[in-house]
DNA sequence: TTCGATGCAAAGCGTTTGCATACTG
DNA sequence: CAGTATGCAAACGCTTTGCATCGAA
């Protein structure tokens, strides 16, 4: 794991690429999200600050923030891809409620040693993981409970 | 997790659904094949006994096998999908190797008594779960390492 | 004989790309 | 000024669907 670049424009000019507005709006609303935004999403909320800005700049830059390990990628269950702000708060794991799509993220040094331990035993090097739990949430047993 | 319906029939005729030559064919090769396929590897396996299935039926079966809870879909990282026939003893957690895809599935009950304990503290009720560890196996750790 | 299942082709969806234009460094 | 970034629309890959036909019960 590398360590996260802060800011963008660090990233930008040491990898000789530009520094646009749509980038900025981008990131800067990706960023103060602070929650698992889809493209759409996202495309949505930059729309809203400068509707000039297209889906494929939408998805070159969510993929410079991956590249810059600003951002990452989560594929879940039903098809459904988000993006996530990483910093140094980020958690990799992520308890999800199939119900409502709320998402939960986790961290639990316990069970990633015990994942080196698997990884050991079959003589893997493990670059990075992901573990996910689907299920229901708190509120959405009780309304299940209701009906 | 309803137990599984160790065979396809048996499901159909309690659902009131049709049995048929073309089923056959692809729930034998899926269940054979027992590793993990996309659904292109299992078309173009299902091509070769009969020519003439086309794609849909592939999808819509898999789909089938799906609710039947003879298989799983698993989306990796990467964009690709997977279908796994499952049985007593599929596991749910995968080793996946970055470099040549290789996947190799383990069970580790201790790893899941921790989760089941962060769900709780959370307040989620599981219904199911996936662990995968993404690196480099062996074989590829020691070619890279050539290069 | 009825109603689900099939094959084909077309549509769908989320994502990527080619290209001419606009802008940064 | 050179070369990257953008917006648009078209292309893409994978999956689903509409429809006429076929076949199992």
């Amino acid at each position: 794991m590398k360590p996260a670049i802060e800011n963008l424009s660090e990233y930008l000019s040491k990898q000789g690429l530009k520094s646009t507005t749509q980038r900025d709006i981008i990131f800067n609303i990706f960023a103060e999200a602070r929650q698992h935004l889809s493209a759409d999403e996202l495309y949505v909320r930059v729309k809203k600050i400068n509707p000039g800005i297209g889906y494929a700049t939408i998805y070159r830059t969510l993929r410079l923030l991956v590249k810059a390990s600003l951002a990452t990628e989560c594929r879940f269950e039903n098809g459904f891809t988000r993006f996530e702000y990483k910093n140094t708060n980020t958690r990799y794991d992520h308890l999800i409620c199939t119900r409502c799509g709320v998402i939960v993220e986790f961290e639990n040094e316990r069970i990633e040693a015990l994942q080196n331990g698997v990884a050991r035993e079959n003589r893997f090097r493990v670059q990075n993981h992901k573990l996910e739990l689907y299920g229901l949430c708190e509120k959405c047993q009780q309304q299940k409970r209701k009906l």
